[in-house]
Formats: structure tokens, C-alpha cells, sequence
DNA sequence: ATATCTAATCGTATATTTGCGATATATGAT
DNA sequence: ATCATATATCGCAAATATACGATTAGATAT
């Protein structure tokens, strides 16, 4: 009973932070800004592009994959990866949902 | 020379990916979420409203300040956070340069 | 001075993340 | 069938994050 409190708050704070908990390492806003600039699926070249294993950047792609944050299909031998712009959406909206609405009316900060 | 290969990522990708972090766990969110709901700041109230205990919160409360999202000043005995609406207007502004930008050209997903 | 109240910090246990090499899998070529 | 190539998964070590109780520090009262 010690640990595993994240169940204790709302669904929707939940995905907020696993939202979040996807883009908290450079090399995954790496990735994400590699597939962001292309208009065309890319696949392995991602490897050659960051100072990571093979092995490790394919965790990363995994753990963006199951956030939902990119979708990816196999295309013959190799995989191939895009944004999930849906997904992406659905993360800003909240986010400003969160804080931008309620930043007018509190724009001096008192501290 | 194995681990900590963070570093070796733009510095841009490790402010967002380190201001990611910071809002990476339901308690995290769930205190902006309550700093940005009130219009004056509040201080230990924060404590009776999550599910943690009050040593627990301030470590958090500790990772927003250090992550600069949240500032905070001592008011007497007790302490005071909000907000730091401008570190959370770049943040959002990077998030948009990185993504939104590039959003309409390649709407049409390929996988 | 002592007591009280709030909040930060310390020490510690456990859980999770990060990273790599090795291995497995799956496709395509020879 | 064998080989090469691309990618995923496994197993492990090291680092970091999460959580709590206990303690400390600071301010205000009594």
C-alpha cells in the first residue's frame, strides 16, 4: 500500500501525465521532430540519426507507440512510422483546456 | 560512457523533453490543475487535496519549481506557489513550433 | 523560553526508466 | 535452403523517480 498512487487521481489527469511522461526524453522529441518534418513514412533511418543503439531507439519508438502518440505498420522487412496527429490534438486541447482559459482572468501573478 | 546520453541531444529537446517530465505524473498535473483554478495563490491546502502524504507533495511542488513552471515565496510560516505562465507560454509555443507548423501539410496520415 | 503549526529536507525502500548487447523474427535476395 | 538486412524482444545493469516517516527549520503564538 506503500506505492502505485497513480491510480488515486482522475482518468483524465492520468492521461495527461502519460501524455507527457511519452515526451519526457530528448530522444523521443527527437524522433517525434524527425517524423514531424517528413511528409512521407520513415523508417529505420531514425537509428542513423540519433546517438542511440538500435535496440534502444526501437524502445522508444515502442513506448511513443503504446502513448499513442505515433502509429506505425510493417512494410515488407522494415516498420514504418508517422505522427498520430489525432492523438496529439486531443494532448494540446487538453492542455490548454488547462491553463490557457484560465490564464486571462490571472495574468498578474501574485508571486 | 553508457549511460546519461542525454546530454548528447539538442538543448532545445531537453528543455521540452525536461518541462515533459515535469508535468510527467497525475499529482504534478493535478497541482497546476489547483494552482491554475484560483486567482490568488494558495499554499498548503494543496496537501488536504491530494492523496499524498505532505512530505511527498512538497517534493513535487519542489520538481515544478526546479522545472520552472511554477514559482513560489515565503509568506510567513506557510508557503506560496503559482503559476509561471510564461514558462508555460513557451513551452506550449515550442510544442506548436515542433508540431502545429507542420500539421496541415501532412494532415492526411500515412499510417 | 516553550509550544505549535507549516513546510522543507533527509534517509531509505521500492518501482520504473534508460541503455546496451545478444538473440529472435521476418522479409527479401541469391 | 541460405544469407543479408531490418526491426523487435529479452535479459540485465545502472540510474532515476516515487513515496513515506522522521527530522529539521522558521514563524507565530502563549
Amino acid at each position: 500500500m506503500a506505492f502505485h498512487k497513480k491510480e488515486e487521481f482522475t482518468q483524465k489527469e492520468q492521461d495527461l501525465a502519460n501524455f507527457a511522461k511519452a515526451m519526457a526524453h530528448p530522444a523521443r522529441i527527437a524522433i517525434l521532430k524527425v517524423l514531424a518534418q517528413r511528409n512521407e513514412c520513415i523508417c529505420g533511418e531514425i537509428v542513423d540519426l540519433l546517438p542511440l543503439a538500435q535496440s534502444t531507439v526501437s524502445q522508444h519508438l515502442k513506448e511513443l507507440k503504446n502513448a499513442g502518440l505515433i502509429s506505425g505498420s510493417i512494410d515488407g522487412p522494415r516498420s514504418c512510422y508517422c505522427i498520430n496527429w489525432k492523438a496529439f490534438e486531443k494532448f494540446n486541447g487538453e492542455l490548454n483546456f488547462l491553463f490557457n482559459a484560465l490564464k486571462v482572468k490571472n495574468e498578474k501573478a501574485c508571486c
